[in-house]
DNA sequence: TACTGCAGCATTTTT
DNA sequence: TGCTGCAGTA
């Protein structure tokens, strides 16, 4: 081995067999952390070392983020010059640039607008109101989910409505229209000369297999193919690989059907089983060792995930130190457990020493953020929250991104639709759908209309026509400097400025007028420093197209990361393929972590359990997992159960924490027996006797666990005092009792003051500090005196 | 047409 | 709880 052979050293044997192995289709499936990312980028260094053309590569990866990491990691390993002109990238942003080469062969101009979910769902919902349909029956989620699986399993709109089957089924399911819906939905992109997410793969398939010179063209321009994260890919992702790779056979894919967690996308691991029906010679590695986790979380997790019925066994060891045991942690509510996080975060750091950046906060769905967030506010740890709504999805920006839109692609109906009145210039409703109804009816944009109002018989009076060709008149301004090949900057500053979108702010000093006027400002600058580095980088697609292009496939996961240490919040999804020394799972309670939605199935379950798998494992050192009896939802606070996989693990590799937080008597009342109660069901006295934490020993009276029923079906009690233990007479209340509240715990008076209208008691809670309440409404049980 | 206020309702995950 | 759609008013 030469020395330019280094990096292989830093392989282990079977990592280095799948690098340098370059005999044909190859798959490397290997579970959580045994490197499989690590041999892609190697062996991308291999092929640079071995006369491969940086620019004859093309690398896909699953996020935008993960793409800049690997480039950055293999720019360490072959310098800048090299690493820049590899194609890296996600499937979408690849192949949208793709798409715009090639555009005209499918009908598009190359300055084709891409429909994020907003405008996705904005036009869906104009389809159905034009076609009279009920959007109680056509909800707009399940329109664009059927719409975007017809596309991801590459079915138009013509096969859609000649498969009698779909069909049939559609109606039994009260929904014949969808097909209508789709091919409406379809023609309308195309009128606006716009394509949604689904599109760019769907119609990188279309370009592929209608013009074989073209396919031809990328299958010998791209000499090695590789792809992260196979699991996660669907049937169109899989079949553009086939088309690109069926030639050269040079193809690297890396996957972990136990990493499988995006079905609701169309990801489908029978993309990794049926590989071999592709390629015939696939060759297939495995990787067996994990070199991020502990012993104690890759058995943890191993454990988990041999629970579900339909996996490719697979080995996974870990030779790092055994660690310490994943620790369950339980709470009183939501409230508490956000509380007891920022407790437990700052205590590890305090503990371990690690920056705040070493620290993640995993939950199912983000609304669960906003708790976490105000606990670690209060407690001043520093945090950063992926997800959410992103700096280009807030009102101001997106209008000022609408009338971007319009001047580079003046068809495009969802920003026509936007801005036509804002700012306010007379347009009612009225005329709005008038110029949409014809335009939907004569199979043209909004945009042919309105320049041509006197061709079209659309009904305005002659007062509106003159606002509308106001209007007009705005955007032809744009579009005429995007012809005069102005730049991207002096466009958006001309947009902000004729719209007077900034000066009808300037007078007004309310915080949030002052945010946008900030937000608008900053987009401008963030337009001029995307130009600024793509000059530097090759000083090409530096339009306003390719600005706008970036912003819609670049998410906000995507976003400056490492800015200073903060402990990461994201859902597990978004933690895919990233690792952080401490791991907090929050809220692994049934009904959520499962999500309520996926419990239905076997199917569901076990990628729910997958979910929770990739949670545990992005861990290297510490995982901590959570879960509250109570939980606000949907404006009310609802009792709680753990999560079944917690029972999942096995025991051994589990510490239930104890905390003196959580002493409590067992002859309490079980906040969860209303609720049950309530479910129809009922428990014989004896039963709830054992209404225990059962990952506990079964030993009489544990009186430091929180009571909570692990078992996944529903049983009531016939306790018949309230659950809560109801409210109080201040002659019950004496100073020093000690009371249990379903929202913060266990804890101790400290005050009484019965003199006022109202009296109030303050309590001093173990978990969540001093609280006053109101006897009136307070509900409590007096635990002693 | 523009703006306000209210009632009802829904909630997974994302390129 | 927070958004969306709708009705009512200026
Ligand atoms: N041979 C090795 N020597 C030292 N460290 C390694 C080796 N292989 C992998 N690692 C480290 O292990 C960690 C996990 O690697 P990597 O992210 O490539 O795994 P992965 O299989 O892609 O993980 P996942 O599927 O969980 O996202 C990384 O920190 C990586 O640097």
């Amino acid at each position: 081995m030469t020395k330019e052979d280094d990096y292989l050293l830093q392989l282990n044997d079977q990592q280095r067999d799948a690098v340098v192995y370059n005999d044909g289709p190859q798959l490397v499936i290997a579970g959580a952390g045994s490197g499989k990312t690590r041999v892609l980028t190697y062996k991308i260094v291999h092929l640079l070392h071995h006369g491969y053309e940086p620019w004859r590569i093309l690398a896909l990866t699953f996020t935008n983020k993960a793409a800049k990491e690997m480039r950055e990691r293999i720019q360490q390993m072959v310098g800048p010059a090299v690493a820049s002109q590899l194609w890296m990238g996600t499937f979408h942003s690849i192949f949208a640039r793709l798409l715009r080469f090639n555009a005209d062969l499918i009908g598009f101009k190359s300055s084709f607008t891409i429909y994020d979910a907003a405008d996705t769902k904005s036009l869906v919902k104009t389809i159905l109101r034009d076609m009279e349909l009920d959007d109680k029956v056509y909800k707009p989620a399940t329109v664009i989910a059927a719409i975007s699986n017809a596309k991801n399993a590459l079915i138009s709109p013509d096969m859609y409505i000649a498969d009698s089957a779909q069909m049939s089924a559609d109606e039994r399911a009260k929904r014949p229209a969808l097909g209508a819906i789709y091919r409406a939905y379809c023609a309308r992109c195309r009128h606006a000369g716009a394509m949604d997410f689904d599109d760019l793969l769907y119609y990188t398939n279309v370009l592929l297999r209608d013009n074989p010179d073209i396919r031809r063209k990328y299958q010998e321009y791209f000499r090695y193919v590789l792809v992260d994260e196979y699991q996660d890919t669907n049937f169109a992702q899989h079949v553009i690989i086939r088309q690109l790779c069926e030639e050269s056979k040079a193809l690297c894919v890396v996957g972990d059907d136990a990493q499988s967690i995006y079905s609701f996308r169309g990801a489908n691991i029978s993309n990794i089983l049926n590989l071999h029906k592709s390629f015939p010679a696939l060759r297939t590695f495995k990787l067996e060792q994990n070199y991020r986790s502990t012993q104690n979380i890759i058995n943890a997790a191993n454990t988990l995930i041999a629970k579900n019925k339909e996996q490719i066994p697979k080995q996974v060891f870990s030779r790092n130190d055994v660690g310490s045991r994943i620790e369950v942690v339980q709470a009183y509510s939501d409230y508490e457990e956000a509380i007891l996080v920022a407790n437990k975060v700052s205590q590890m750091q305090m503990r371990s020493h690690d920056p705040y950046n070493e620290f993640a906060i995993l939950y199912r769905t983000n609304s669960q953020s906003r708790r976490l967030e105000e606990s670690l506010r209060n407690r001043n740890i520093p945090y950063r929250i992926y997800g959410g709504l992103s700096f280009y999805q807030r009102k101001e920006v997106k209008d000022i991104v609408a009338y971007m839109r319009l001047a580079v692609n003046p068809d495009d109906d969802e920003a026509f639709k936007r801005v036509i009145n804002t700012p306010a210039r007379g347009i009612g409703d009225t005329t709005v759908n008038r110029l949409i109804h014809t335009a939907m009816h004569c199979g043209v944009s909004m945009w042919n209309v309105a320049t041509s109002l006197d061709c079209y018989d659309t009904g305005l009076k002659s007062a509106a026509i003159k606002k509308v060709t106001g209007f007009v008149e705005l955007v032809q301004k744009f579009v005429g400097m995007i012809t005069a090949n102005a730049s991207a900057y002096d466009v958006a500053r001309s947009i902000v400025e004729d719209t007077r979108m900034l000066a009808s702010l300037i007078h007004d000093n309310t915080p949030e007028s002052i945010s946008k006027q900030e937000n608008i400002l900053e987009l401008l600058q963030g337009i001029s420093e995307f130009v600024g580095e793509r000059m530097e980088q090759s000083a090409q697609e530096t339009t306003l197209v390719d600005f706008l292009a970036n912003v819609s496939l670049s998410s906000d996961q995507d976003m400056s990361d490492s800015n200073g240490e903060a402990v990461t919040l994201m859902t597990v999804h978004a933690a895919k393929g990233l690792e952080f020394n401490n791991v907090i799972v929050v809220g692994v309670e049934e009904e959520l972590f499962p999500s309520a939605m996926s419990c239905d199935t076997l199917r569901g379950i076990e990628e729910e359990r997958r979910l929770l798998y990739v949670a545990i494992t992005r861990a290297r050192r510490h995982c901590v997992i959570t879960y509250a009896a109570s939980r606000y939802r949907n404006g009310q606070t609802a009792p709680t159960r753990p999560s079944r996989f917690i029972g999942d693990i096995d025991r051994g590799y589990l510490y239930i924490s104890p905390g003196s937080e959580f002493s409590r008597s067992d002859s309490v009342i079980n906040p969860l027996d209303n609720y049950r109660d309530s479910m129809g069901g009922r428990m014989a006295d004896d039963r709830r006797r054992s209404f225990r934490h059962p990952l506990v020993d079964d030993e009489p009276a544990r009186s430091n666990i929180h009571p909570v029923n692990l078992s996944s079906n529903p049983v009531g009690s016939s306790g018949g005092t309230q659950a809560d233990g109801g409210t109080h007479d201040v002659a019950d209340i004496k100073v020093g009792m000690r009371i249990e509240h379903s929202r913060f715990g266990v804890g101790t008076i400290s005050a009484v003051t019965s003199n006022a209208p109202s009296p109030t008691i303050t309590v001093a809670f173990n978990v969540v500090g001093e609280k006053k309440l109101l006897l009136k409404f307070a509900r409590f049980t007096i635990l002693d005196s």
